[in-house]
DNA sequence: GGGCCCGCAGGG
DNA sequence: CCCTGCGGGCCC
């Protein structure tokens, strides 16, 4: 791990003050750091002025490329080539971006003379995007964007590092930022679908035919949900299901990225809303039209659904508390009993939330309060909310007096909720305990691994037992 | 606005 | 096969 000098100009890491010939300020951030800790020293003493801290010159794979996450040989390989690019002196800015981009989508390294003009021009199209999608802090593909007034995109830790140093011009035009835009960077969500479809096409350009799943009979189903001639009442439970649009399979974790979704090449992006709970199905959100849990007892959960039917059930949109199933005696014609008659056990669908807990999986989530009883729902409609992590379940004595089966979840996607992106300013208050969990979710995320990478769940225990023990 | 009633989808 | 489910229109 390497580290900067801190404000006393003292290594964080041989916690020595390095004299001034030791000491190498970064080009981008400014920040002091001792040369002799360094993994990477610049050899020549032309270089130093152009030097960039390794924070600013971060080069995490990204997760589509052909690199592996976790991998630190291949990732130390990756750096060495970078640096061979940025050490050539007979390449310009803009031919030593072109091959960075390449080197770090996957691409082969070494030249390959087969590459003909047609595919060169094909890839400078997606060149240009990759450039404008690109962090000019890490150079990597924007992970949460921000956008300045003056219209350059930052990575949101990014921006927000540049603006905890004090910071407060653009880091690529110098032009002035607003205090406004410094305290409240709002991240902006038609970059996050660009940045979705770019990932797209450059994975798919990356060779290897995407991985579909054709996962339901659907070609004799019509694009909406209908309503058969046996089933006489117009109700929606009584309908059958429309055409599934999605190529997930049914018991797959997490969200619906684009290469699964043929229709639109966008996957299923947080904040969108359906007509009702069969729409939310045929989008593969949320795949039961009646119950809501989706899950099986011996493999986990992959989705829920809140509707403000379990007065219990608290929703603060980061987090909320869900209630299980069960327990509701839903025999003869009383189908709307709202009323427990007998203990909830962690059985079936419980179960499926249990392991979901257990191994950390994220869980898709849609919202659809008819009442208004919770702000993070929407008036009508049924809305897919990104994915949520179980940290803890547990049995309640209570609701009537009987058992029920309790679970917090905690938000843990890495693009914006509808309510942070559509509401600035009206994003509920974090509860300390979320705040450490957040905390822990960003470590993993610095150290490379995608942000519902399963192990994240032992991580988050690491840390809660390391603030416990403090 | 509460209660009723319908039948689909999916787990076990 | 049987059982259950955080729908939803409609009737009262």
């Amino acid at each position: 791990m390497e580290l900067p000098c801190d404000g006393a100009g003292i290594c964080m890491a041989c916690k020595n003050k390095p004299p001034n010939e030791e000491t190498l300020n970064c080009k981008t951030c400014a920040t002091p750091w001792h040369a002799t800790c360094l993994v990477y020293p610049p050899q020549e003493l032309a270089d130093t002025l152009q030097w960039e801290c390794p924070d600013c010159s971060m080069i995490n794979p990204p997760s589509t490329s052909a690199v592996a996450a976790g991998r630190s040989e291949e990732a130390g390989e990756l750096i060495a080539s970078i640096r061979k690019i940025e050490d050539d002196k007979s390449l310009t800015e803009q031919e030593k971006a072109k091959k960075r981009q390449k080197l770090l989508s996957g691409a082969t390294a070494g030249p390959s003379p087969s590459d003909g003009d047609e595919k060169k021009e094909k890839n400078d199209v997606l060149d240009i995007l990759d450039k404008e999608l690109t962090c000019s802090f890490c150079m990597q593909m924007l992970d949460r964007p921000v956008t300045t007034p003056c219209g350059h995109n930052f990575c949101l830790k990014c921006f927000q590092r540049w603006i905890g140093q004090g910071k407060r011009t653009c880091a690529y035009c110098r032009v002035q930022i607003p205090p406004k835009m410094a305290s409240q960077p709002r991240i902006n969500s038609t970059l996050v679908i660009a940045i979705r479809m770019a990932r797209m096409s450059r994975s798919s350009n990356a060779g290897g035919a995407p991985k579909v799943y054709h996962f339901v009979q659907n070609q004799n189903r019509p694009d909406k949900a209908y309503t058969t001639e046996r089933a006489k009442r117009a109700g929606k439970a009584n309908a059958c299901s429309g055409k599934i649009f999605v190529t997930v399979p049914p018991d797959h974790f997490g969200p619906i990225p684009a290469e699964n979704d043929p229709e639109r090449n966008m996957g299923v992006l947080v904040g969108e809303i359906w007509e009702d709970r069969l729409a939310c199905r045929q989008w593969g959100a949320h795949l039961p039209h009646v119950a809501g849990i989706a899950g099986q007892s011996t493999h986990g959960s992959q989705s829920v659904a809140l509707s403000g039917g379990y007065l219990d059930d608290e929703d603060h949109g980061e987090w909320f508390l869900y209630t299980g199933s069960g327990g509701r005696d839903l025999s003869g014609n009383k189908r709307t009993n709202k009323d427990q008659s007998f203990d909830q056990k962690f059985d079936k669908m419980n179960e499926a939330l249990r392991v979901s807990c257990l191994k950390g999986y994220p869980v898709r989530v849609v919202r659809s309060h008819k009442e208004k009883r919770s702000s993070y729902a929407p008036e009508t409609g049924v809305r897919y909310d990104g994915v949520y992590r179980i940290e803890k379940c547990w049995r309640k004595n209570g609701i009537q007096g009987f058992k029920v089966c309790r679970y917090l979840f905690v938000r843990c996607d890495n693009e914006p909720a509808p309510w942070t992106s559509d509401v600035q300013g009206d994003r509920p208050r974090a509860h300390p305990v979320i705040k450490e969990l957040k905390n822990a979710i960003d470590i993993t995320e610095r150290k490379g691994s995608p942000s519902w990478d399963y192990d994240v769940r032992k991580k988050l225990l690491d840390v809660e037992k390391a603030s416990a023990s403090q």
